[in-house]
RNA sequence: GGAGGGAUGACAGAGCGGCCGAAUGUACCGGUCUUGAAAACCGGCGUGGGCUUGCCCACCGUGGGUUCAAAUCCCACUCCCUCCGCCA
């Protein structure tokens, strides 16, 4: 959520800012006007309520002075009061009530480095890497043999069932099998072990309140997204940004704490609502998938190194993977609602023949910490909102198709990269099943 | 699922319905003493919000209720602990 105080220290550089993201200056001045009223109706109640407890303060006195004349009189006054103060509290509590709903449909302020754009098309490559652009070598040249899509090649090895998995739990529930669930396997394990020099690993639960789900800004603006569980108040989390942001809900971290830096691997479910038919073939776009995240909590000072870090381990994952990917630094149209700036990074499938979006690097600012209620403890003694970093490193799924199509080989087989031996048991070749 | 006990500040732990935002201890911060440290002593020490910056308001698990007045009484819920049942 955004800062109130200072909208209304500044409000027509929020709004500008807002504008570029289509919140128009109609909504914000309708928070401002809420606002106002809010600390009107509040002052109101607060002062009769002041009055009161001074009128049952005397009562107590007069009763103690067995001056019962005295105690009655001044009862039937504060009873008279407390009618009134009823009612200006109820008025304070319904506009209190709307000024959060209105706030919580606003996102956050963009970064001024967050391109002007309607959508994905307007987002900006700031970089794209290949196996051996450092020694000069061009963009590669796909073979016809790497330009099968992961569908037909998870089919071929028997490593991807996805008609089994829809029978299960209806299209876009993905069932690997063998080799292919094994993959799976070892690229989390992978993962994991290359953040463990500097992140806690984390393992939370799959589901959350919708107290948690509103502290990261998910609900309730993407609750159409998500899956839920309405009898126990549960929603299952489409990342693991939702448990970890969550973690410290409601604390004060001492300064000396931050960074605190998690990583977590998590089932990640997302309902895909109304994407039905758009790129949704095999593992495109899917309700369940596995997913490591990294996260930190930091000061304000430390957050474009921790932003800097997440991206850079990202990449690091990529690069050891031998996988093609693109940087890209999302525009004010695309960017999620709760983030201040966010690059996107896309790896290119051969055999879809698509850049592949599997992980996004967000700075949130403060925006989720004040929903949340994380602050931190300075130096000086004084508390402040702690800033959350997160992104992906990264989602399983894609790259499972990235990795089968651009290592495919010319006799059908699939040559997995050596740095995955040890979690593959050193069985690196994917050969067609032979029953 | 059943029975019982509990939830108060960083922690421990008091709190007859009326100077209780809350005793006391520990921890922590500052000071005195000391060559320095420890001990002792003195002082400080929760978080938010509002406005007339000095005051006011809220918060004792959560939400309701009773009352002139609620940490304190009543109801519901949540979580934790113990026991029983069930269970990977």
């Amino acid at each position: 959520m955004i800062d109130l105080v200072q909208l209304r220290r500044e409000p027509d550089e929020i709004k500008a800012a807002l504008a570029r993201r289509g919140v128009s200056s109609a909504t914000m001045d309708e928070v401002i006007v809420l606002d106002v009223e809010h600390r009107r109706l509040l002052q109101e109640a607060e002062s009769l309520r002041a009055e009161i407890k001074d009128l049952s303060r005397q009562v107590g006195e007069a009763r103690r002075d067995q001056d019962t004349a005295r105690a009655e009189s001044l009862t039937a006054r504060s009873r008279a009061l407390g009618d009134e103060e009823r009612a200006a509290r109820e008025a304070t509590d319904r506009v209190a009530a709307s000024l959060r709903e209105s706030l919580l449909m606003i996102p956050n302020v963009p970064a001024d480095d967050v391109p002007e754009g309607l959508d994905e098309n307007d987002n900006v490559e700031i970089d794209r890497w290949w196996v051996g652009k450092e020694e000069g070598q061009p963009f590669p040249e796909y073979a016809p043999h790497q330009r099968v899509a992961h569908w037909d090649v998870g089919k071929e090895l028997g490593i991807l069932d996805l008609e089994a998995g829809a029978r299960l739990a209806g299209s876009m529930f993905p069932l690997y099998r063998g080799a292919g669930a094994r993959l799976l396997r070892a690229l989390g394990a992978f993962a994991l072990d290359a953040h463990l020099d500097d992140y806690e690993e984390i393992r939370p639960p799959s589901f959350a309140l919708t107290e948690t789900m509103t502290s990261t800004g998910h609900l309730p603006k993407s609750q159409d997204d998500m899956y839920a569980i309405p009898r126990d108040d549960l929603w299952a989390i489409p990342t693991a940004e939702v448990p970890l942001t969550s973690m410290h809900r409601g604390e004060i971290l001492d300064e000396s704490r931050l960074p605190i830096r998690l990583t977590a691997q998590t089932a990640c479910f997302r309902r895909e609502a109304g994407a039905a038919g758009r790129d949704t073939r095999g593992l495109l776009r899917v309700h369940e998938f596995d997913k490591v995240e990294l996260f930190a909590y930091c000061t304000p000072e430390q957050a474009d190194a921790a932003h800097a870090d997440i991206l850079a381990r990202a990449e690091g994952l990529l690069r050891s993977l031998g996988l093609t990917y693109r940087l890209l630094r999302l525009c004010t149209g695309d960017l999620g609602s709760s983030s201040a700036r966010t690059i996107d990074l896309e790896v290119f499938s051969p055999g879809v023949d698509r850049w592949l979006e599997v992980s996004s690097v967000s700075w949130f600012r403060d925006y989720q910490a004040r929903r949340a209620n994380v602050r931190y403890r300075r130096a000086d003694g004084t508390t402040a909102l702690v800033h959350t970093v997160n992104g992906s490193a990264l989602a399983w799924a894609r790259i499972w198709a990235a990795l089968v199509e651009t290592y495919r080989q010319s006799d059908g087989t699939v040559q997995l990269p050596d740095v995955l031996s040890p979690y593959l048991g050193g069985r690196t070749r994917l050969t067609p099943k032979v029953s």
